[in-house]
DNA sequence: TCTCTTCTTGGACGAGTGGTCAAGAAATGA
DNA sequence: TCATTTCTTGACCACTCGTCCAAGAAGAGA
C-alpha cells in the first residue's frame, strides 16, 4: 500500500523534543495541552492525532529524556582517570539542570509527580536510574583497580549513594542560592573514597 | 468583645494534621478541595472559613511537616555516639516515608512540584532544610571530636552531603523494589567517613 | 483533472476545578 | 426568650481541563 494523504506538517523528533522541554520544567499535571499547543505550534487536534493522548505523549518525552540521560553516561565508560570523570558527570549533570530555574532531573521530577500510580513512567525510570548506577559502578570499579578509590569501598552501594546524591541536589539547588555549595557536597562524596596518597582534588 | 457565635465543629489542629497527610501523599496539584472535604469531613464553605483559600491551607499543612521534621533532627542533638545517631535519624527518615507507598518527605515532593514559582513554599522549605543541614553538622563534628569520624572531613559539605542523599533517597524509594539496597547507601556513606580503628558497622 | 487518503483547524463537550453565597443551625449575652 | 454572632451546609458559578469531531486543505496516484 502506498502511503498518500496529506503529509505531516511538523517534524515529530522535534515535537517530542520541545514537548520534552516543557514537560521537564512544568510536570505532567501542570502541563496543560493547550500550553503544548502554543508552545509547539501544534493544535490539539493534530497532536492527538500524532502522538495520542496526553499520558502517552508524556511518556514519548520521558523516554526521550531518559535516552538523553543514558547518553550522558556514556561518557563515565570512557578511558582515562576514572574517579574525574565520575565527578565531571555529577558536575554536568547539576548543571544541565541549574542552566534553566526550576527544572531539576525530569526522572526525579516525575518520580516524586506520579509515582507509584503511574506504571509505565516507573519503568522508564526504574530502567534509566538502574542504567545510572551500574555505570556509576563500573567507573567506581575501574577507579579502585587504580588505586584511586579506597580499597575497602563497596563500590555498588557507592555509585547507588552517588546516584541518590545527584537526585538529592536536584531538589535542593531548587532552595539552595549558593550553587557553589552543591559542587561542595560532590567534592565532599568524592573525597571521603579516594585513596590516601591519590591525587585529591584541592579545597 | 466577648467571643460569641457558633463554635468550630472541628479541632483546627487535627484538620491540619489530616491535611498534612493528604497532601503529603497526593501532592498540592493533585489534591482537590473535594478530596480534602471526604476525607477531612469538612465542607467546603468551612473550609474556606477557617483557613482562607486552598493554597494558603496547604502552606499550613507545609509548616506542619517542617515542624515534624524539625522534632525528628532533635534526636541528632542527644548524647552519645553521635555517628549512630546520624545513621538511626536517616533510616528513620527513610522508614517514615516507605511505611506508605509513593509519599516520600513531603519538602521534596513540594520543592520539585512548586518551586521556584510558589516563593511562601520556598521559605518554608528553605528553612526546614537549613535546619537539618545544621543538625547534622553539628552531629558531624562531634562525631569528629570524638574521633569516630576521620579528620580530614569537611563537616559542613558532608551534612550537605546527607540531607541531598536523604532526599535522593525518597525520591530512588519510588522505584526500588529492594528497601535494603537504601540502607546499604546510608551505611556507604558513614562508612566512608568512618575513622579506622572506630566501631564500624558490621557488613 | 478528479478521486482518495491523510492531516489541519478550531470550536464544542462533559467532567472536574477552586471558590462563593444565601439560608439554616447553634452558641452567647441581655 | 430573643437578638446577635459565628459556623455549617450544599448547591452553584465561572473557568479550565483533556478530548473529540465535522469540515476544509493538501498531497499522491490515475
Amino acid at each position: 500500500m502506498a502511503r498518500t494523504g496529506r503529509p505531516r506538517s511538523f517534524d515529530d523528533r522535534q515535537v517530542i523534543e520541545a514537548a520534552k522541554e516543557v514537560f521537564w520544567q512544568r510536570g505532567y499535571t501542570r502541563t496543560s495541552m493547550r500550553e503544548l499547543k502554543n508552545e509547539l505550534g501544534v493544535l490539539p487536534g493534530s497532536l492527538h492525532g500524532a502522538f495520542g493522548d496526553k499520558h502517552t505523549f508524556f511518556l514519548r518525552a520521558l523516554e526521550r529524556y531518559a535516552e538523553d540521560a543514558r547518553e550522558a553516561a556514556t561518557a563515565l565508560r570512557v578511558d582515562g582517570p576514572a574517579l574525574s570523570r565520575v565527578r565531571q558527570f555529577l558536575t554536568e549533570a547539576l548543571d544541565a539542570a541549574r542552566s534553566a530555574p526550576g527544572r531539576g532531573c525530569m526522572l526525579g521530577n516525575t518520580a516524586a509527580e506520579v509515582l507509584p500510580e503511574d506504571e509505565e513512567a516507573g519503568r522508564i525510570i526504574r530502567r534509566a536510574f538502574g542504567e545510572l548506577e551500574a555505570a556509576l559502578e563500573e567507573a567506581l570499579i575501574n577507579a579502585r583497580r587504580a588505586g584511586e578509590v579506597r580499597a575497602d569501598v563497596d563500590c555498588g552501594a557507592y555509585a547507588r549513594l552517588l546516584l541518590a546524591l545527584l537526585q538529592g541536589l536536584h531538589v535542593i539547588a531548587r532552595v539552595e542560592r549558593d550553587p557553589r555549595r552543591l559542587d561542595d557536597a560532590i567534592d565532599a562524596a568524592l573525597a571521603a573514597i579516594t585513596a590516601s596518597g591519590a591525587d585529591a582534588r584541592p579545597l
